[in-house]
Parts: structure tokens; sequence; C-alpha cells
DNA sequence: GCCGTTTTCGGCCCGACTGTTTTCAGTCG
């Protein structure tokens, strides 16, 4: 038996899923191939075991065929069925299907009638006008396609979820301000859904009349966009001056509803949805919910989840990840919300590398309402973030005893943010750490280490008697610096075993534990603790990721530190 | 290829837009 992750099965599933598109496979098991594909990746099940053991088939979405393809995987150590597609094409042919608006019939067509085994010789053929030859294909074909390719080699595959927010909702502002004729407008798509990675802009808006408004003139008078891509009555897509793809939706006021639905998805909780429709005899689809042609009335979503036998579902879990079979049981997360934050407890101070005093992050702090919080300066190896000597901790320790009776009723914990060594050990010894009320332990340095040593490298911090969290757990810088390679299982067993706390840290330049992550944490009952790093009392503003994020792990209140009233605060960081 | 509170066979979510057609296939979400 070979080994295989979750995710490489579902790479190469998906890979087979893309080959028999182009092969003009049907269309049925296509789709099985990629349901397969993303059943594997999405949550916990452990698919190595599961096929040793014989008992794939029990994966809803995976049957006697699917089930055999992946054992074979494990014993052959490839995908025998893949091979054999890959032969058959050219090596680098299947790149083509990223290009937007080129599909595998267009591929397949390009390759038979043209011999174009990749994308350089696609660019070659647009740019000799040789497309517009074939059948069916003309000049705005060609044109468009160029265009389509020359992004993609230079394209923006995904922004962030904080940067997709302003964007989305600056173009709101705007729009709200140059048209009298939206009743309604919102940010639907993965962007609603709380999506770390964002891929396009989704935004709905509902209008007296579909085919009597301006809003093509309004959009493309908008300071962000940069040109319309498409138009239509009731969709028009265009593209921001950074290159961002914005989908409008125009619907009226009694689609409004089901269109909100539909289009904040996931296109996966949305099948799911349209086929308990179709079970009950209704049709769902983005203009409502119908009872034969006689649309019912619906005036949210949540009483169109009432007629399909329903809990209203957040957006945020809507991902066909148990919560339409939970929805259905009356069973649902009650999920955390902002204002269940009662404190932050991984903070910079000018000590170390932070803009502000200790004090100037308690008011700050009292402002937002939270009753604690932990300073937790660098510590001193972390000489690029001006890290704290022995002394320097001493001396802010009186600081901190001062500002206490200065501020007797908000909880001051004295913290500290040690850095893990290559070898697991801190960066100060246990004499120095057991003097602190809160002390994260954080990975600063030497990322490149082999899974097993980076797993046992962070296990050994956790075993520390002194330790009570681990901060940034999988070192992510997004879109800098990949999370070290870890076996995040071990981890949560760890944690587990010794009282240790997972960071969800909130900040916007890591997001890092991911929600998939955090959720695999709170299914083995370790609980979370979500920090802001912040270094300025502006960036507390960040906790809201940091619940976005928990939102989407299913986290409830309980399941999240910072909710906690002062007093259990105290008891569990060990203060008097 | 998967699945079953009518089914082990016969279905499988649904619609918008584009380009090139003249009624539709391809692509996308």
């Amino acid at each position: 038996m070979h080994s295989f992750s979750n995710k490489e099965i579902s790479e190469i599933l998906s890979e087979y899923t893309d080959l028999m598109k182009i092969m003009g496979e049907n269309k049925y098991r296509i789709r099985a191939y990629d349901n397969a594909s993303r059943i594997v990746s999405d949550r916990s099940i452990d698919i190595e075991k599961l096929a040793k053991e014989d008992r794939l088939e029990e994966i809803k979405g995976i049957g006697q065929g699917i089930a055999k393809t992946i054992k074979d995987i494990f014993i052959d150590g490839y995908c025998q069925p893949l091979d054999e597609l890959k032969k058959e094409l050219p090596p680098g042919f299947e790149d083509l299907l990223n290009i937007p608006g080129l599909g595998p019939k267009t591929a397949q067509k390009f390759l038979d009638e043209l011999d174009i085994k990749n994308i350089e010789e696609l660019k070659k053929a647009l740019k000799n006008q040789e497309i517009r030859k074939l059948k069916g294909m003309g000049t705005k074909t060609e044109k468009n396609l160029l265009e389509a390719l020359l992004d993609y080699e230079d394209y923006v595959s995904y922004i962030n979820l904080n940067k997709a927010l302003s964007t989305s909702e600056s173009l709101i502002k705007e729009i709200k301000e140059k048209s009298d004729q939206i009743l309604e407008i919102e940010t639907a798509g993965s962007i609603r859904r709380k999506k770390i990675k964002i891929g396009d802009i989704d935004i709905l808006m509902a209008v007296k009349d579909k085919k009597e408004h301006s809003l093509l003139k309004v959009i493309r008078s908008l300071d962000l966009i940069e040109d319309i891509l498409l138009k239509g009555d009731t969709k028009i897509s265009a593209r921001t001056t950074e290159g961002l793809q914005v989908d409008f939706r125009i619907v009226n006021s009694q689609e409004y509803p089901a269109a909100l639905l539909y289009f904040t998805g996931s296109k996966y909780h949305n099948v799911k949805l349209r086929q308990i429709a179709n079970k009950l005899g209704y049709k769902l689809n983005e203009y409502g919910l119908f009872d034969e042609d006689k649309r019912l009335n619906t005036a949210s979503e949540t009483e169109i989840y009432k007629l399909l036998d329903l809990k209203y579902i957040e957006p945020e879990i809507r991902e066909d990840q148990g919560e339409i079979e939970a929805a259905r049981q009356d069973k649902l997360p009650d999920l955390i919300n902002l204002k269940d934050i009662k404190g932050d407890f991984h903070l910079h101070s000018n000590y170390s590398d932070g803009a502000l005093t200790i004090e100037e992050m308690i008011k700050a702090a009292l402002e937002r309402g939270y009753h604690s919080l932990a300073i937790t300066d660098h510590s001193q190896s972390l000489k690029i973030a001006n890290g704290l000597s022995e002394d320097r901790v001493k001396k802010q320790w009186l600081e901190i005893e001062e500002l206490r009776e200065k501020y007797p009723d908000f909880l001051i914990l004295k913290g500290i943010e040690v850095n893990i060594k290559k070898d697991g050990s801190l960066d100060y010894g246990n004499n120095l750490l057991k003097g602190f009320d809160v002390v994260i332990g954080s990975v600063h340095d030497n990322f490149n280490l082999s899974r097993q040593a980076m797993t046992n490298r962070i296990i050994k911090a956790i075993e520390n008697e002194y330790i009570d969290i681990i901060g940034h757990p999988t070192g992510r810088m997004l879109g800098q610096r990949k999370p070290y390679n870890l076996d995040f299982s071990k981890i949560i067993e760890a944690a587990k075993k010794n009282n240790v706390l997972l960071e969800i840290n909130a900040s916007p330049a890591r997001f890092d534990l991911n929600d998939k992550m955090a959720r695999d944490t709170l299914d083995s009952n370790v609980k979370l603790i979500i920090n802001t790093d912040a270094h300025h009392s502006e960036q507390y503003a960040y906790m809201r990721y940091g619940i976005y994020i928990a939102r989407r792990a299913w986290a409830e209140k309980e399941d999240i530190v910072n909710t906690s009233s002062q007093k259990e605060i105290k008891k569990l960081f060990g203060v008097k």
C-alpha cells in the first residue's frame, strides 16, 4: 500500500475529471468524479484508513466504481486510468481549460483541427488569426480568447476576504449614490459566505423594472470599474481596476430572496436545496420557489428554507458539509457573534514591535467593550522585532502591575509570544516563563523543516508546562509564505492532551488557522482562541475576520475562549 | 458513476450570455 493524503487523492480525481471532459465522457460520470474529488478534499475523513479497510463505499457519493479507482491508487501508487488518458493527450494540454471561456469542446477542436497542444501554441494560432478560420469560430471569439489568455498569464487568481469586503462595500456605496432605482443591494457569493480566498465579487440588486433600468451606465461609470466583460438585462460582468471580476445580478423585489439564496451559494449547497425542492414537488431557481408555475410567496431566505422543511442556515456554513442534514434535524450550531468577544490575548506594545503603549492598548480595548487583554510582546531572540530581554520583561511586569491598580476592573494579563526554536525548545527558560500569565508559543524561523521535524518541534513546545496557546499554528502568510509542513491531526491530539489552546490568528496577513483546520480542532473538542495579533489598537478590528473563520468552522460561543467571563479567564490562565 | 420514504433502472439543478448562427452549442456559475 502506498500513502496519499486526502488532498492528493482529491487532486488526482480532479485531474481525471478534467481529462474526461476533454475526451467527451458521459457527463454524469464526470459529475460523479467531480463530486467525489470534492468530498475527499472537504472534511476530515481519513481516506487512507478507509481505503485500507475497504470501507470507501460508506462515504456518500462514492460507490463501487470510484471506490475501486481510489483503492487502486493506494495499491499501485498511481492512477492507471488517469495515466492512460494522459497518454492520449499531449502534455500540458489540460492547462488550456484554465483559460476562462475555453472549455473542453473548444480545446478538443483546437487539437483536432489545428494540432494545438499547449497554451504557447494556442497563443501563436490566435496571433496568426488561424482560429477564425474554424467552423463556428469568428473574429470575436479569437479576440476574446487572446485577451483571456493574456489575462491568464498575469492574472489575479484571488484576493483575500478583507480586500474583497472593502472593494464590494465601496462599489455598493457608489452605486447607491449614483442610482435611485435600487430597492435592495447586497454582496452575495463567497464574500457573503466569508470565505478567506475570494475569486470574484457577486453583487445582487433589486430594481422596480428589470427591463427598464440604466444600471449598465451606472456600473460603467464606477470609480473602481475598468471595463465591462458581459452585459445582459439581468447580468452584467465587469472588471475592476485591479483586475478582479465583479458579477452584478439584477432582479425584482419578489425575486430577491430566492436570488440572494441562489447567488450566495455555495453551488453544492444550492444543488442539494434544489434536489429537496424537487422531492417536495417544487422547483427552485434564482427567481423563486415554484409550485408548478406558481411562485410561492417568500419574503426572506428563512421562508424558503422553511418551505423546504429546513431551519435557516447561516451563509458561512452553506458549503454542503452537513449543514442541510443538521438543518432538517434542527441541530444547527448557534454560531458565535462578534459581540460575544470579551478580550484579545495576542497583542504587541511598543516594548517590542507594536506602535502604542500598554495603556493606550488598554484604553482602546475598553472602548471595544472588552474586559480583558494580554500583552504578548516578542521574546529575546526575535531581534528584528525588538524582542524582550529578561530585564525588559521584568520592567514590563512592573508597568503592568501599576496599570492593574489604575484599571482595577480590567484584567491585564502578563503575556509573551515566545519563539519556538528549531528543536522545539523555547526562547526563555522555565524560570522566567512561569512568571507570565499567558505564554503563546510561535514559530518565527526555520520554516522549511521536514513534516516530521516540524510536527515534533511544535508538539515539544505544546508539552512545555507553561505554554498556553500555539500562535498562528501553520505559519502561513497569505500570498507570501506557504503553511509549513505539519501533521495537524497530531498537533490537535497533543493540544488536547496538554490542555493547550490553538489560535485563530485574525490578522489578514495570516488568517491562521483556516476554517477547515479550525473545524477539525473543534471536532476533537479542543478549544480555540481568536486573537488579532494587533500591533496597533486600530487592528483590534481584525477580530471580525477571526469571527468569520470561527463561524465557518461551526463554532459556537462556548467553543471560543474569548467569550469567557473575567473570572473564567483568570481561572484558565491561573491568575490570582 | 451514483442513488433510492414510490425506483436496483432511470433519472441526475437550472438558467444567462455570447458568438455564430437563423435555432443552438458552449461555457459559466
